[in-house]
Order: structure tokens, then sequence, then C-alpha cells
DNA sequence: TGGCAAGTTGAAGAATTCTGAAACTTGCCC
DNA sequence: GGGCAAGTTTCAGAATTCTTCAACTTGCCA
């Protein structure tokens, strides 16, 4: 076996944890984007987003297509979409969580 | 609002970006263990994997609760699994991909 | 009470990752 | 060919994250 899944998995979470490369994966998700489109949402320097950028490309989720002066970014697999679901579900359900744990906090307090 | 939600699925995602916090993550999908199980199957060091426990703990994604002298990790939700399932699938569909574009690599060269 | 097992915490140095500035390609239009 | 727009690459310093070692709690049992 080359590398490990779960070496594999870790490095995938890990291409993905930052939050330009989470924004620029939701734009994907929606369609193919040039980069200009990209970087007039993003509010960071064309650098930076062409650093991060790289990053994805590199871990093969996201693919660069050259169409004449401009460069076009998709995924590679719509399957991301998934992922960042996923990950919303979790959020939203710790911050439901959090949220009802408040609530008990509050009702006591005002009990006791 | 507070956190953005790309930068909060940034943070998770981040935090899952290890190899023994998946491995753990993965274990506590089939049900709460004690520390000493993980240690046991992990091959890393006490206090390397109580570091990685307290880095998943602090992030929300598992619980710990003493019982007597030992104590019980569990995950906080059961979507944590989905997000593994999730990764399984595009690392599959990438793996599948890079593997027909060898074959066809062979083909051609094979054919020219 | 002493001692051990089970974990956790703190800290320092090594390794990675981020960020912004500057220089460099490519393609297009004049 | 000259110049500009669109991106990418390289690089150095700042910020994070990892790893390991040592010290510290807790609970249990003799």
């Amino acid at each position: 076996m080359s590398v490990p899944l779960y070496q594999a998995k870790a490095e995938l979470f890990r291409t993905l944890g930052h939050p330009v490369r989470i924004r620029v994966l939701e734009m994907l998700g929606e369609g193919p984007r040039p980069v200009r489109d990209l970087l007039a949402e993003l509010d960071v320097e064309a650098s930076s987003l062409s650093q991060q950028l790289a990053v994805l490309r590199r871990a093969g989720i996201v693919t660069a297509t050259r169409e004449g002066a401009t460069v076009v970014y998709a995924l590679s697999t719509s399957d991301v979409a998934e992922l960042l679901g996923a990950a919303r579900q979790i959020l939203t359900d710790m911050l439901d969580t959090q949220g009802k744990l408040l609530a008990e906090l509050r009702a006591e307090s005002g009990a006791g």
C-alpha cells in the first residue's frame, strides 16, 4: 500500500482548511469560474489567491483550463459539494446544541 | 454575525487535518472508547495522543467522560461519520480517475 | 499513606503554512 | 515589436502547528 487511506483523508481535510480555499470551492460548486471572478468576490491579493488555487490544484480537487488570456477553474469532482454540506450540517448541529445548553443554563439560573 | 460560516468550516476541516485525529474519529465512529483502547491501536505516545484528543475536544467534535481512572471519548455528533464518508468518496473518485488516465496513457503508448 | 496506572498539561525547538512584494510568463491588441 | 491585462511563481519573514520530554493530577489498591 502506498499511502494509508487515513493519511490521504487527513491531507484532504488539511487542504480544505483555509477560509479562502473554502470560499473558492463554494463558488466553484455553482459552476466553473475564471480567476477574475473569484478575485472580484474574495478581497485577497491576486498572488495570494493564486497560491491557494495552486494548493487546490496540487491536491487534485480543482482543474484549471486556459482560455485565451483567462484561466477558468472548476471542481474535479462534484462530490466536494457533499463534503461541504456535511461540514455545514455538523456546524449547525453543534451550534444548535450549544444554543440549547445556553437556554437551559438561563432557565436554571432564572428558576434557582 | 460572529464568525462567518466559511471560516468555521475552514477551522473544522483544519481540526480534522491530522492522521491521528482521523483515526481516532474513525474508531469513535464505532462507539465510545477509553483512551487506553485508542492508545493500543495507534502507535503514538500517550502525551501525543492526549494532545490530539485535546484538539478534538476544544473543537467540540468529541466529548470526554471520566469513569473512575479511565477517560472515555465519544463523538459529539454522529454526523462526523458522514463527513469521513464524503472524504472517502472523493478520494476513491480521484484515484479512480487517475487510474483511468493511466490506463489510457498505457493504451496510447501501446497503440502508438 | 505510599505507590502505581491512566491521562493531561506545559514548554521549547523543529517543521509547516501564510502573506505580501517583486519578478516573471502568456496572450492579445495596437 | 511595445505595452498591457491576467495569472503564476519565488522568496523572506511572521504565524501556526507538531513532537517530545518532563512535570503534574486523579483514582485505586495494598
